[in-house]
DNA sequence: AGCAGCGTCCGGCCGC
DNA sequence: TGCGGCCGGACGCTG
């Protein structure tokens, strides 16, 4: 499942091995093809396959950065430049390999659906075994709004003024605070994961509303949420569910998460309890947080 | 107009 | 062991 950190350490390893290489051909799974015939969106949204195929053909990648969960690969063309945007939904994985046989987990191996073909005959391949990832081929940002509308990345220095005042506004201000947090036009690329381990960091319910928090809370709380972001950036991020960085490597994050996936609280020993926020099932103490 | 709730993308895994 | 139901980022649509 990845998330910010988990992105982080993708963007990371991949970039070096990505940047100032051309792509010379394109190929889709059958899985992705046939979708897409039958009228559904699958991972190659807002364009044809064939047409993916035909514009991403002489594509040189100049850059390769993170915003939020989003991949964001740089590409020009005879000085045209270009936005190929990616994100891993719940299990997409990149890798650079020189055959699909040196991605040696079988169910990423069994589960490729883009092969990016360099010309100096190399792979960036991407492999998504729910398929709930999506990548998209931009002008600019501009082309796809949402984009737009992201929160700034919480390292930035006006990430925390935003998620202030968003939470004093009329349309947040009674939502639960779990919910806030994993709102990605409130906080950038904070998932279940480290909305859980914040909260719990800080003795704070997740059903817990906005308005029945201190501003000095929420302050600490954001800055709770930064900590623990660049503490798993640190780790190497979290390995859950099918999260593996370029290289098919696990992060160790996951051995430090406190609340997320328990059944019992580190903390006083008592059973974990978990409720629907948003939709999203949140682990919590009834104990330690309030 | 604005928003809550649901549908969409799916395979894996759980429990019966 | 077979199989129905649940899970989940994030957008878009509906009522």
């Amino acid at each position: 499942m990845p998330e910010l950190p988990e992105v982080e350490g993708v963007v990371r390893a991949l970039a070096p091995k990505a940047i100032a290489r051309t792509i010379s051909e394109v190929s889709i799974s059958d899985t992705v093809i046939l979708s897409k015939q039958l009228g559904k969106e699958t991972i190659v949204k807002g364009i044809t396959t064939e047409d993916f195929i035909e514009d991403m053909r002489g594509m040189t990648i100049t850059n390769v950065t993170r915003r939020s969960k989003y991949i964001y690969f740089d590409l020009e063309r005879n000085g045209d430049k270009f936005l190929f945007v990616s994100h891993l939904g719940m299990t997409g994985a990149w890798f650079v390999v020189n055959s699909i046989n040196d991605i040696v987990e079988n169910k990423f191996r069994k589960h490729v659906h883009v092969i990016l073909k360099m010309m100096d005959g190399g792979l960036l391949v991407y492999s998504d075994i729910r398929r709930f990832g999506e990548m998209r081929l931009l002008s600019s940002e501009a082309e796809y709004p949402p984009l737009l509308r992201m929160a700034p990345e919480p390292f930035n220095k006006h990430a925390l003024n935003h998620f202030l005042t968003l939470c004093a506004t009329p349309k947040y201000i009674n939502k639960p605070i779990k919910a806030i947090i994993m709102d990605g036009q409130i906080i950038s690329g904070c998932g279940n994961i480290y909305a859980t381990e914040a909260l719990f960091a800080m003795g704070i319910h997740p059903a817990r509303t906005v308005k029945r928090i201190s501003l000095k809370r929420k302050e600490e709380l954001f800055n709770a949420i930064v900590r623990i972001l660049n503490e798993s950036i640190e780790a190497g991020g979290s390995s859950i569910s099918d999260y593996r960085n370029i290289n098919g490597e696990a992060g160790s994050m996951q051995d430090k998460l406190k609340m997320y996936g328990r059944k019992v609280c580190v903390e006083c020993g008592r059973d974990t309890r978990s409720l629907q926020i948003g939709g999203r099932t949140s682990v919590y103490c009834s104990s330690c947080q309030r």
